[in-house]
RNA sequence: GCACCAUUAGCUCAGAUGGUAGAGCAACUGACUCUUAAUCAGUGGGCCCCGGGUUCGAGUCCCUGAUGGUGCACCA
């Protein structure tokens, strides 16, 4: 077996060759580290670090890569790196001995190593460890980035992540932070009386947004199914059981394109609580923003992107219909008919289509006049009832509905509403939806006669929301692309 | 899907006007018992993204294609 590892060897570069010729003479020493199956480890890096005091002159043992190594004769330094960052050991030949001094200087950069020994400070004040031995725990085959410049190519950190964690501290960072942020949440809401549920990611009705969903089928039932594209009307139907406040943080799929700000995977949260509605919605999302950046970064106050802004602040509160009055100057609530509408969308160089309605073309304004105004955290409410197919009309506004899509730095970060009980408005609104389909909307959705089923059963009046987590996370991280907050982003094959 | 830009050593990057492919780090050999982008001396390392074309000659110019980045479109 190990003359055809052997053999193998001729198609590597020179660095790849040495490192496996390195392996294989170990392994004939009956020296094979991969044979070591643990290691007892005492203390990580940072805790070291910070409770110096504590802990000086006292034996730790820690492990983790070897990320650099400085060799003066018969003594070296190297760090350590592990899940708190990198530690210095100091390693002296005549601490460790001769043998165990000779296979040290054979380690590598990337080798996994457990050190023993005694914290000290250097000469120049680095808390470090005085080696008592060194040993070497996994060897890496592969060659690291270089230590000063690390990885910058884009390519290569997403395709090979454990590489962009390895080398890139604040990636590391990044998503250390994003499994806090989700943690947060799930405090928050698991306070509040929510309960965590899940629902089916296949599915054979893929609703509750506009979006192309993802095809597959189902052998064993010879069914075409979807993944989900929302997890809304699933949750609605717990609602109806009387479940009261439920929550899901999923992955939902949309066959769509990628951007800056768009991965076709990526993570919802939607939460749905009874006897409440938007208002409560409203309330409810500027807390959870405002306690989860406190308890994640120890403050409300953040920059992204040059942008500062304080969530601590009320968000602003604006209709639709004052936003695109107040940013465009043009003011829908003197436009009665669709074909007032689309001559004001002429006048405007608004391009639309023929099944737009009035609805359509006030949130056409919107998209192009507002949205890029919106840096500072805003609640745009009170869509029309043409591009809210699940929420609430307006009771005195019949035009409108009550819902909301809280905006921060230009992007959409959450949308709710109250939701449409009403199962003969929501028929109709499901029945308006499948003729947009029919002329072409292929994000349109179609009728779930399951879900109206469940309307019909009754569900109590209900507030609904749904947050990117992705951009939540971007925003608190100061990321710049979705991708920085993906472990592993979409990327398209190589081969 | 469209437009623009990028792709050169393991990594980060140079390579005017077309003329034998370069640096730093990493690696290898040697020296060095408090270094830290260690230092000093020496050595090796390349399908210049793939494929065509122009040319006496292409990393460089032209055309296909691949992957990535940015913007647009779609969308959250």
């Amino acid at each position: 077996m190990q003359e055809n590892a052997e053999q193998t060897l001729d198609g590597l570069n020179e660095i790849l060759r040495l490192r496996r010729e390195k392996l294989f003479e170990m392994q004939k020493n009956g020296k094979n580290p991969f044979e070591i199956m643990k290691y007892d480890v005492t203390h990580h890096s940072g805790d070291i670090i910070n409770n110096y005091e504590e802990l000086e002159g006292k034996t730790v043992s820690v492990a983790g890569r070897l990320m650099s190594k400085r060799v003066m004769g018969k003594a070296s330094f190297c760090h350590i790196q592990d899940i708190q960052g990198n530690i210095q050991a100091y390693v002296a030949r005549d601490c460790i001995g001769e043998e165990s001094y000779a296979c040290f200087k054979k380690l590598d950069i990337g080798d996994i190593v457990g050190v023993k020994g005694e914290v000290f400070k250097t000469k120049t004040g680095e808390v470090s460890i005085h080696a008592s031995e060194v040993l070497l725990l996994s060897k890496s085959l592969q060659v690291l980035p270089e230590k000063f410049h690390g990885l910058k190519d884009t390519d290569m950190r997403y395709r090979q992540r454990y590489v962009d964690l390895i080398v890139n501290q604040e990636v590391k960072e990044t998503f250390i932070k994003r499994s806090k942020i989700i943690s947060e949440i799930r405090r928050y809401l698991d306070n509040m009386g929510f309960i965590e549920v899940e629902t089916p990611v296949l599915v054979p009705n893929a609703g509750g947004a506009a979006a192309r969903p993802f095809d597959t089928h189902y052998n064993a039932l010879d069914e075409d199914v979807h993944l989900r594209i929302s997890l809304e009307l699933y949750l609605k139907r717990l609602i109806v059981g009387g479940l009261e406040r439920v929550y899901e943080i999923g992955r939902v799929f949309r066959n769509e394109g990628l951007s800056v700000r768009h991965n076709p995977e990526f993570t919802l949260l939607e939460l749905y609580q009874a006897y409440t509605d938007y208002h409560g919605m409203m309330d409810l999302c500027e807390n959870l923003f405002r306690d989860v950046a406190l308890k994640v970064l120890g403050t409300t106050k953040i920059t992204y992107e040059g942008v500062e802004m304080d969530l601590s602040k009320p968000f602003e509160r604006l209709t639709m219909v004052d936003a695109v009055r107040k940013y465009a100057g043009v003011d829908f609530s003197e436009i009665k008919t669709e074909e007032e509408a689309k001559k004001l969308a002429d006048q405007y160089h608004i391009e639309y289509e023929d099944r737009h309605k009035k609805g359509d073309i006030l949130n056409l304004f919107f998209e192009k006049f507002v949205e890029e105004k919106l840096d500072q955290p805003t609640f745009i409410m009170d869509h029309p009832v043409e591009i809210s197919p699940l929420a609430k009309r307006k009771p005195n506004d019949p035009d409108y509905t009550e819902r909301f899509e809280l905006f921060i730095t230009k992007r959409e970060m959450a949308n709710a509403f109250s939701e449409l009980n009403d199962p003969i408005d929501q028929r109709a609104r499901f029945e308006a939806q499948e003729e947009l389909k029919r002329q072409g909307d292929e994000e349109a959705n179609t009728i779930d006669e399951d879900f109206l089923n469940a309307l019909e059963h009754g569900m109590p009046p209900t507030g609904g929301i749904g947050i990117g987590i992705d951009r939540l996370v971007m925003l608190l991280t100061g990321a710049a692309a979705i991708r920085d907050v993906l472990l592993f982003p979409t990327m398209k094959p190589l081969d």
